[in-house]
DNA sequence: GGAGTAATTTAGATCGTTCCAAAAGACAAG
DNA sequence: CTTGTCTTTTGGAACGATCTAAATTACTCC
């Protein structure tokens, strides 16, 4: 029952050939004869072949593998990010190591250590909150090409590509004034975040242009998760002078916050306007359809693998920070009229 | 910029001792001298070295990686599960390889093929539908440890954990009944997966056992996900003689029922009893909360993962298939009083 | 048939670690 | 001072691929 590995040598010798010429063939070499190629790729099938990518990786120090690390699998957004990530890096023929820090920072270290040691050649990250530059230190001075993903690090020195999150939460809120709206919340996030930051910035600064005030108590931290919006919701609604509409930072807390409008009876949609961030995938089929800043998380993780793939091919290239645009998808969660509701599911 | 590896022959040289020496420090081994591990140690943070997994296994022959492969990560279950895996195996010193099929026999093959040339010493494989014995018989005849998870296959010779889909339907219906439901449905999945064909056994049977018939028109197959339960439930409310109540096939299927359901203005839970199956963590936020079959996809992947590195310690161990108990919550979407709902919301 | 060129094939060193067997040192007892 | 027992340390051969430079074979054209 134990078998005994098969090797090149092995093949070579049922094929009749060098090991050299089979490890040509292993690589699709152009330089082998045609002929030879085929008596060597049937002794590979015969003897049930597997190619042990330790070995080779041993010599040539480039390893067809990437890491990507997220924050937060169970979170649906990073889930379909690495998804997209997932898609590129097969097809190019390589494989993703993925690890889920679960926002902590000790973690993080450790699976970005285990990822050096087994010779990743680049790595995708969507740091823990609270990273600093100086944690990615080590990594970013070992050379291997690294691009942050969703949430950027100042002075880190790495490739970055994030979302639009200013010019989305100015769209968000844009629409909602012109919809009438004039007590706008913003709900939901942990402050210390630079995405917080930065779509709380669009939502000041679209209520400034609007010249509207931005009144402290409207702006609700709580998890960036559907139970966050629950309790965010509550205690919006706590106030004397209640809000009308509600940016929220992201579409798990939009749908809590539906949950928490439909516990006070009141309808989202029609009673009170909601509008998330991220389009997750549910974000179309929920009743109502929510509308929301569509970042595309899987066209993100997609882009990052790109990214990432074009800096291992070029050895060495200096670190550029995109930010790829948003659009605002309007659907029903912010009231719209909702009579074709149903017609938008997909089939 | 481009810097020289650092192997264990520089830290020897740096410290004073071998290679081998070095290397009994790496592996920490209680053979070496206290002075001459301080040595050693201090050399290596002063290097920055770097453990080469690579050469390491090349050696060995024993990874430290197991590979997990599921078919669709986007859904939260599924994201959940990978999760309890990760945190076993990384506790173990292992790192995962994860892999998404997207339900592609095709793409199963391929990251299968993949992660046995990485050499991983364990796989622990939801696989996509449609999945055969055949297809794994490889990998199984390699005598890499598997476990199959969630999904069974039929004369796969390999270990598998699932839950027991059976009594979980039981329950959920016998409760439906109780509370006085005569017209039950049976809503979304699709029919060809081992895990459908358990669940809806459990429903016929316990409605056999109440006495009650089983028309085949409340039997409604959908996609497994959100959408797939707006349009079963569309479906069923076109019927002559409508259900009361559905029993659907996970919790996505259910959470689109509810949306189907206040698309025509009933209230799930007051107007109409739903309870899922799987328990994932937004079934208690939702509002309603759901009633639900809880499966544990975070313990089951602990489970899975504890049983996996067993196998692997215990070097050939015979295949085992283990069914994990399931409970029935019973939240508000079925009908029960919904004073305190706020009150369930977790902090 | 031989020179020149192009197409294939190959021997042998090499990558960075672990393992084996054996050597070296330390110490106690005779 | 030898011998024996422990504790530490070590050289050198693996592991299974790739790479380099050189060897071999095949072909073309006088």
């Amino acid at each position: 029952m134990a078998k005994e590995r098969v090797t090149v040598v092995d093949i070579a010798r049922a094929a009749g050939v060098s090991k050299s010429t089979v490890s040509l063939v292993l690589q699709g070499s152009r330089l082998v004869n045609e002929v030879t190629r085929a008596k060597v790729n049937a002794s590979i099938r015969e003897l049930g072949y597997v190619y042990n990518r330790s070995a080779a990786n041993l010599r040539q120090a480039k390893s067809k593998i990437i890491g990507i690390v997220v924050n937060d699998l169970t979170n649906g957004f990073f889930a379909e990010l690495a998804v997209g990530v997932d898609a590129v890096v097969q097809s190019a023929g390589f494989v993703q190591f993925l690890a889920n820090t679960g926002e902590r920072i000790e973690r993080q270290r450790e699976v970005i250590a285990s990822m050096r040691e087994h010779g990743v050649s680049g790595l995708i990250v969507s740091p823990a909150r609270g990273t600093q530059a100086a944690d990615l230190a080590p990594l970013v001075a070992s050379g291997i090409p690294v691009v942050l993903v969703v949430r950027d690090i100042a002075g880190a020195g790495v490739s970055s590509l994030t979302s639009d999150n200013h010019a989305g939460a100015v769209a968000a809120v844009r629409h909602l004034v012109e919809r009438g709206h004039r007590r706008i919340a913003f709900l939901g996030g942990f402050a210390d975040t630079a995405v917080f930051e930065a779509r709380m910035r669009g939502y000041r600064d679209a209520l400034g242009e609007a010249g509207l005030d931005v009144p402290e108590e409207l702006v609700i931290g709580s998890a960036p998760s559907r139970a966050g919006g629950v309790t965010a919701i509550e205690q919006a609604m706590m106030l004397k002078e209640r809000p009308t509409a509600a940016l929220c930072f992201n579409d798990a807390v939009a749908f809590g916050v539906c949950d928490g409008l439909r516990a006070r009876r009141l309808e989202p949609g029609a009673d009170f306007a909601v509008i998330g961030f991220d389009d997750v995938i549910e974000a179309k089929t929920a009743v109502p359809a929510l509308t929301t800043v569509s970042v595309d998380p899987q066209g993100m993780g997609e882009r990052a693998a790109e990214l990432l793939l074009k800096q291992i091919g070029a050895g060495q290239a200096d670190a550029q920070a995109i930010v790829s645009p948003v659009r605002l998808v309007v659907r029903q969660s912010c009231g719209a009229p909702i009579e074709h509701r149903v017609k938008e599911v997909s089939p």
